[in-house]
DNA sequence: AGAAGGACCTGCACGC
DNA sequence: TGCGTGCAGGTCCTTC
């Protein structure tokens, strides 16, 4: 499942097997992620040269031209490649964008949780993103966790706060950082946000170095596994002993995902709402 | 404002 | 073997 990691992974490969190239058109499939601005005409022989590509959190932005900017969000199971336009469809292919070069831009995606969509070039769809993960300052972090009154799991979630964030990597941050998955964001000492900043640094850093992790669908444009999931500390690893200090790995459920931690690794300070520890452990 | 749950969607693991 | 069920999760929406 693309995280940050995964997204920017994907990213530089496209900025590799995209540069020179230029859109002549393209084939897109009839459902609701899928999709081109009314008013964008087809590039025709000519074509769009493809500009930059940029990412913002799990968000890939590419230029096409000075018109159009493509917008593709992966989901939960999708896939961009770049491979001849002669090979192969892949089932689930919702998107091919035709290149002068005899090769296609395809997206793939057997869950349709991702989105594909060509707009305007003045389309911004970073509205109410907050800042991305990958490199962001402990002000702007800290201005982020304490704007909002969430657990931390939640926070880190929410692409308001910080963006890039996602199920996985929220869980490991957390539990490099010593922090409970239901510490409440506005009421963290700056030392607790310096160290998640340290943390989500070098846990994305980590991560994109090691190709990203691939959990079960995840690939780069050339179909290539990551191996930070070799790394991860506590996601996925309910019952095994935890790596720093043994104790059991515990999985709970915290703003309806999956949460993974160390109890003794991650104590649950007093400082917590009641109502909100009640409301979790009932479920 | 925030939590919770549902919807979207398919592949996979599991139990019977 | 084959079927039904539950689960996984990013984001958006509604309800409380």
């Amino acid at each position: 499942m693309p995280e940050l990691p995964e997204v920017e992974v994907v990213r530089r490969g496209l900025v590799e097997e995209l540069q020179g190239t230029r859109v002549l058109g393209w084939w897109l499939a009839s459902f609701r992620n899928v999709g081109v601005d009314a008013d964008l005409e087809y590039p025709g022989v000519e074509g769009w040269p493809v500009g930059e590509v940029a990412r913002h959190g799990k968000r890939i932005r590419i230029e096409l031209g000075d018109r159009a900017i493509l917008h593709v969000h992966l989901g939960m199971s999708g896939r961009v490649a770049v491979t001849e336009a002669r090979s192969p469809l892949q089932p689930h292919t919702h998107a091919r964008l035709h290149l002068d070069d005899e090769r296609e831009l395809r997206y793939v995606d057997p869950r349709r949780f991702g989105h594909f969509r060509i707009r305007g070039a003045s389309f911004d769809d970073l509205g109410s993103m907050g800042p991305d993960a990958l490199g962001v300052e402990v002000e702007r972090l800290a201005a982020g966790l304490r704007g909002h009154r969430l657990t931390m799991k939640a926070a880190l979630l929410d692409q308001r706060v910080i963006a890039g964030i996602g199920n996985i990597y929220a869980d490991e941050i957390l539990f490099a950082a010593g922090l409970h998955p239901l510490q409440i964001s506005n009421r963290l000492k700056d030392q607790e946000i310096e160290l998640i900043a340290e943390a989500m640094q070098s846990i994305l850093q980590r991560s994109i170095e090691s190709g990203g992790s691939s959990i079960r669908d995840y690939v780069d444009t050339r179909g290539r596994s990551g191996s930070y999931q070799q790394s991860h500390c506590v996601y996925g690893r309910a019952h095994q002993s935890c790596v720093r200090c043994a104790e059991e790995i515990r999985q709970i459920a915290v703003a309806g995902r999956s949460t993974y931690y160390c109890p003794r690794c991650q104590p649950l300070r007093r400082r917590i709402a009641r109502p909100l520890i009640r409301r979790n452990r009932s479920k």
